[in-house]
DNA sequence: TGTACATCAGTGAACGCGCGTTCACTGATGTAC
DNA sequence: TGTACATCAGTGAACGCGCGTTCACTGATGTAC
């Protein structure tokens, strides 16, 4: 058993971080499934044995990446949307969505790690569910809370978007159940909608997808934002909270 | 030079097929980054340097495996569409997002190798840029002719539905003149990030990001397809081709 | 305050495995006269 | 129709490199008496 306190426990917290970092930088360079203990063992001076100290495996180290990058892009996500006033409720929902774009771009390999393609061999742990679901809560939390407020609007466009088809009805009710609550069923599958998009947005870019084909990758992706959030029904408030806090920075994963 | 005609040509044809058919079967099993020229030879009862016959190395593999996805997903859009009826423009943009969907989730590996996270250390050759637009060339071209026709509402619910931003109108007049034509610039938009969209449903689905959230992928998806071309303001046509065309079987990267 | 002991970090060698690519080569197949 | 030659497919050995993981070990550091 590892120490738990004391100066031993300090010095060995802080040499998991430096592995955790030279993985980082690895990650930058080569992806997740060629990380090597061997080359990171390398660029801390150690012998490559040596690394079995800290992690038991190349797999617990790459769970271990995996959790930081979730809890760091939720973090970010939390804090962007605790600045705005609680009932702007579009102004938080863009504050979220700006907070994943603006990690994503800034920490493009942990980004990718997370919600990119699978790491072939890997399979995740169930540790890591509960960071990686929190990004998402935030977001089912904010069109709830609009819901109770009544500030959300139940029907958007209603003559012109189609009716749930009986699947899609079943489902969102399966959705209500488990989490959304009172929020009405057709708004359920638009935030789910929306929930795609901003995902898919994102990987678009990160992935270099848009380039030669977007040059104003902020205007856009803020343009299909406030759209989006119009379309799952929320009301953009007249008392917003100041822009600026949209584009602070994100928080690093380590 | 290899031969281009005759009985030996035909037999080297035959064989790179069956070289790109085992580099398949193992991109299913290993993806991509760990696809191995020795691991397929192999296979194939061939010393690995055989290959090189064949293509000239690992990465030139990779390239006609990915042109092959791109020209293999692009035509199982393009016949879907060839299918539904020229003016019901709602009904091919869904038709082709079906294909998409379709198609992803019979090939998951080969849609991973394609719309993933990019391979480290591949670098995508120029001959797969035609290839790959052509997906997305489909979608273009049918909002451009429902525009031509008067059949794209122009503003979608404006009173609800946000402005454009300066950078968004700017970015969409930039698109204009470079492929859409005379689509109005909210649609441009609007068409850019229906398309995110589709790419992100499928994506989560493809990487396995759904399972626990939505049991009914195929009602999610339809729905949101459906949602998604109404808020690109393509209108339901009464006369729609047969829906059972939306799910035919999709072409094989092979 | 000093000593004895247990804990733990990091070593170095080894196991057994993988890979892409090059090169000189052997034979079989197709082609031109 | 038959022979000589060129083309090409596939071989086998080698180069030089990488990897994860185990194991018995040496010392240094912290702890308990």
């Amino acid at each position: 058993m590892p120490p738990t306190s004391g100066l031993r426990a300090r010095v060995r917290a802080e040499l998991m971080q430096e592995i955790k970092d030279e993985a980082r930088r690895q990650l930058a360079e080569e992806g997740a499934s060629s990380l090597s203990l061997r080359a990171i063992a390398r660029h801390l001076d150690m012998v490559s044995s040596g690394i079995y100290r800290y992690f038991k495996s190349r797999d617990q180290l790459l769970t271990a990446l995996i959790v930081d990058a979730y809890e760091a892009i939720a973090t970010a996500v939390e804090e962007a949307d605790g600045r705005c006033a609680r009932t702007d409720f579009a102004g938080r929902w863009s504050a979220c969505c700006h907070a994943v774009r603006n990690w994503a771009l800034a920490y493009p390999h942990e980004y990718t790690l997370i919600y990119g393609s699978p790491v072939p061999g890997y399979h995740a742990p169930e540790e890591t569910t509960a960071p990686a679901s929190r990004v998402t809560l935030a977001l089912v939390v904010i069109v709830h809370e609009a819901a109770a407020a009544g500030m959300l609007r139940s029907s958007f466009a209603a003559d012109m978007s189609p009716r749930l088809s009986k699947g899609a009805a079943a489902e969102a009710a399966r959705l209500a159940a488990s989490g959304f609550g009172e929020v009405p069923h057709d708004a359920i599958i638009r935030a789910l909608t929306a929930w795609t998009q901003l995902f898919g947005a994102v990987n678009f870019e990160v992935f270099g997808r848009l380039t030669d084909i977007v040059e104003d990758g902020d205007a856009v992706f803020d343009q299909s934002v406030r759209e989006m959030s119009a379309f799952v029904g929320l009301v953009e408030s007249a008392l917003a909270a100041p822009k600026s806090s949209r584009r602070t920075r994100p928080t690093s994963p380590a």
